[in-house]
DNA sequence: CCAAAAGTGTTCTGCGTACACCCATGC
DNA sequence: GCATGGGTGTACGCAGAACACTTTTGG
């Protein structure tokens, strides 16, 4: 074995922040800790890194694991290695960053050994380790994304209103937004298909609309720039 | 000791990826390793992280040893995790993103131990590992940042010319700006201060000028978004 | 006086923004 | 028929883009 090798290891671990949208406020998935430390605390889903996978892999695997969550946008986000952010020693962590969308939010007990539940960003419990960092970066990153890539898609239903896509840049962005203005904007792009769907309920119905991904990287590689 | 620490561990190193500006084209500062695997192969500078420093403190370490490079713009870039990405076995990898001064640029000979050359991006030698896939993903972040971060005031003198500056953005963005619009764009922002100083040489002297990174945070704490 | 790089203004076009009313449905 | 949310068009102002000539210096 060569020199490099004795190096005493940091623990390496994966952390995801899982965000949803509920129609009114962006939400964050945590699950409550069955093991110590921090037994009982909130936290975001994660867990130690097999030798055999890599990050993305172990990211995945953790989140089906803790939260039965597959098949998510999933990206890294950044590295936290501060000495001392995990009292068992020295341990970083690989943050990533996810969006799912509503159907595929897991049911209360879908989750078999720890208990998962979503919470508004404006009403957090107080968070394991530097979770509380991890999750303000995660934040301030989707807000960012948010603006110039097409992200808002991932936390909708597959099929959805204007008015629904316009609350979530709302509720991301923080400020309202022109309704009219707005519409025109996205529409004129044309990778928001109008369906012949609509929705039921109490008043008007509402056109439902797809998001065309196949259409949005045709015009990315055309030098396409998506802004809001 | 918990049940998690009995995980095996993956190693954990830090890679620099250098920029610099030559005022023509954009270079990589590269080391050629002195040992093994990849010995003679040019690579990132970097290396393990030692138990009680964090991840930039060990990226700074590293960059100081092998390139004498001290008090440059860091930031991590991503984290480079999978299985086979080193012969010897498992090593993670957190990667940065530095932006150096022409003045910082270290001599010949500067460096000790290992050699440090600067390569254009556009010719570029074999290297270790993966790092050709880490260069191209900083690559890629810088040409994204530079649009909406003023980032192309690291790699220039702290006094340069306006020509100069444009000549950084051509040769990042990789096509031709106007450059009267450009000048009137940049100026109308306040935080480009034209000096009493001009440069000497064969042709019409050019006005110096600087960068206010004071100006430049107030700005943006109101809300301004640069961006070209 | 010639070569080389620095410096400077105006016009046109398109996009962002502001803004108010009618429509369709369920109850 | 009324309450509720859905859906639509126009006018104005500003900022980006296109574009060519004069100035200053060294040799």
């Amino acid at each position: 074995m060569p020199h490099t090798y004795e190096f005493p290891r940091p623990a390496l671990t994966v952390d995801c922040v899982v965000f949803g949208f509920d129609g009114a406020g962006l939400q964050v998935l945590l699950i409550k800790r069955g093991i110590e430390p921090f037994l009982g605390t909130w936290a975001l889903p994660g867990g130690f890194v097999r030798m055999e996978e890599n990050l993305e892999e172990a990211a995945r695997r953790e989140l089906e694991e803790e939260t039965s969550l597959r098949d998510v946008f999933l990206e890294q986000l950044y590295t936290f290695g501060d000495p001392g952010r995990d009292p068992r020693g020295r341990v970083v962590s690989v943050a990533w960053f996810a969006l799912v969308h509503p159907e595929q939010h897991p049911a209360k007990g879908d989750t078999d050994a720890s208990e998962a539940a979503w919470f508004h960003i404006s009403d957090l419990p107080d968070l394991a380790f530097d979770h509380d960092h991890i999750l303000t970066t995660a934040l301030e990153r989707l807000r960012g994304k948010i603006r110039y890539q097409p992200v808002g898609f991932e936390l909708l239903p597959k099929r959805f209103t204007l008015t629904q896509l316009q609350a979530l840049y709302e509720a991301i962005l923080g400020r309202p937004i022109d309704k009219r203005n707005f519409r025109k904007k996205l529409l004129a792009f044309d990778f928001l298909i109008p369906l012949d769907e609509f929705t039921g309920g109490a008043h008007r119905p509402a056109r439902l609309h797809r998001f065309d991904r196949r259409k949005y990287d045709t015009l990315v590689k055309k030098g396409f720039l998506f802004e809001l």
